[in-house]
DNA sequence: GACATATAGTTGTTTATGCAACTATCCAAA
DNA sequence: TTTGGATAGTTGCATAAACAACTATATGTC
């Protein structure tokens, strides 16, 4: 499809992706509400090893799409918070496996629980099929930019 | 609409904002290879100061959904570069009208026309029906929340 | 085995965000 | 006219992102 010609105010809004912004503000202040003391770029970090656990710094780069800096930092406060570990690979020295503490394990369901109910709150009054085009359209956006 | 369940990794993408992110940079990187030396941040608020020069810096901030600090700061760095002027409102002596320079509106053909080809990268692919839904969604979601 | 190259991770610098606390100005009600 | 609350903007602090430059380890090739 080659002819998306945007308007003005269109383009903008699109670009700025006002509404991940918003969403993501609204679970951060849900999270707090409940008392959970981790930011929303930490919980995505905790998202995956909950899926997968002992994932190394680069596995979680790609399935975070941030650079290596940006997980290096990341993993440096989930540890200080006493969230993971990092544990040196026997194999490859150059690898850090991150493992979840118990305490970082302990937060899976209630924190899946909050994203959840914000993500309801930020749906009302949207049809499930028009989050299904939603979600395509924005995955081929990641696939024609990555 | 009540039910909108979301299955694990669904809603992680959803939240997390992969395509926002990924336009956003693929932005940045082309006003780079075109020596448009602006943050994509700034380019923001220059775009609604093109719309309609000479805003206060509280309505940049609804306009553009950023906090009092954010635009504190994104005004001091535009000041900075030459691209704005801050001139005090002969009313409301609170107030900072904001106005661009020659060289900020000199910039404006040339970044929109990037930001239009950005565009068009990122939606090779989508229909235009499509697009029409997913920027519904978005809206709603921003309505929802904000 | 030695060397070039690739990969994993770290550090420094600049820019930006979110929140709380602050100053200055305006306005309305007593 | 004073006083109390609302509004506009700034500053301080912690977290995070992008980019470049760096160290350490692994690997493939001669």
């Amino acid at each position: 499809m080659s002819n998306n010609q945007f308007k003005r105010g269109e383009l903008y809004s699109f670009i700025t992706g006002k509404a991940s912004t918003a969403i993501a503000r609204r679970l951060q202040k849900n999270f707090k509400q409940n008392n959970v003391d981790i930011t929303i770029e930490q919980w995505s970090v905790l998202y995956h090893l909950w899926k997968e656990d002992g994932l190394s710094q680069q596995q979680l780069c790609d399935a975070t799409f941030r650079d290596k800096p940006s997980i290096t930092r990341l993993v440096d406060n989930l540890e200080k918070l006493k969230l993971v570990n990092r544990v040196a690979s026997k194999e490859d020295r150059r690898i850090n496996m991150i493992y979840l503490t118990k305490e970082a394990q302990e937060l899976q369901e209630q924190t899946m629980g909050i994203a959840n109910k914000t993500l309801n709150e930020a749906l009302e009054g949207v049809t499930h099929g028009q989050v299904e085009i939603a979600k395509e359209v924005l995955q081929n956006v990641y696939d024609n930019l990555k």
